[in-house]
DNA sequence: TACATAGTGTTATATTATAACAATTTACTA
DNA sequence: TAGTAAATTGTTATAATATAACACTATGTA
């Protein structure tokens, strides 16, 4: 069992905002947001951002520069993370398939390396975007 | 078979540039790189990478914020791409394994969602840097 | 020709992210 | 418990990445 990192303040408040919201948030609408609770430069929030991610509480999601909560109880650290993304709505949801993560963690190429980390973003339409 | 797509001035200029590197560019550096040969402008550079992208001569590695020549002949258009990323020296290898792109083609998540286009990254260390 | 479509050139501006430095808090240990 | 290293914070300034808006030009085709 792993120790459960404690949050500092800003990282506290940053999680608390990405986890209610019901969408990926970007660093600069992130600092609007807490503007009222003292976080006043984007530095702040990107340093608070940066740890989130390095423990694995939020995932950036990289083809859209924003930022979204695990959804995945189990990514103590992120390092195999897949997201679907609907191309209209911008709905973005965290996959999290045992056989997806088995077959990519285990994936050698050619010359037989094996990868320490991936990030796989699929794209499509959403049920209601249909 | 499709028809050849024919590049424009502009387009052919930054394609060949980014089709010698041997590393993934930035659009400033290909700024920078194409001034002297009359583009001056950023967007001048993002509208001729954009179509690049679209027509899939070039990818975007997103994590990097960088474009390389596709190294993968049926690339037509830019819609399932993997890439290998080494942490060190930063070398990116298009992946072209026809396993792994069957077994993304024809991935569905848990509510039977099949996706039209993916974009997969593996980090790790290069043979160089081991 | 007349029209639609795609591409260009240009200026300005928006968005995303980091550098540098000083001060403060936290956690560990001598 | 004082000492100290590591992490975090606050702040100002600036770098790097990307798009808006508008006028103009080339290209294909009816
Ligand atoms: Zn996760
Ligand atoms: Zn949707
Ligand atoms: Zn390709
Ligand atoms: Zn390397």
């Amino acid at each position: 069992m792993q120790k459960q990192q404690l949050l500092t303040k800003n990282q506290q408040i940053i999680f608390d905002l990405i986890d209610k919201s019901t969408e990926p948030m970007k660093a600069y609408a992130i600092l609007f947001n807490v503007q009222k609770k003292g976080i006043k430069a984007p530095l702040q929030v990107y340093r608070a951002l940066d740890k989130l991610v390095e423990i694995g509480k939020i995932h950036k999601i990289e083809s859209r520069n924003a930022f979204i909560a695990c959804q995945n109880s189990s990514c103590q650290v992120s390092k195999a993370t897949a997201f679907s993304i609907c191309e209209i709505c911008e709905k973005v949801t965290e996959i999290s398939s045992a056989s997806l993560s088995k077959y990519l963690t285990n994936f050698k190429d050619k010359d037989g390396m094996k990868y320490s980390k991936y990030n796989l973003e699929f794209f499509g339409l959403c049920k209601k975007c249909r």
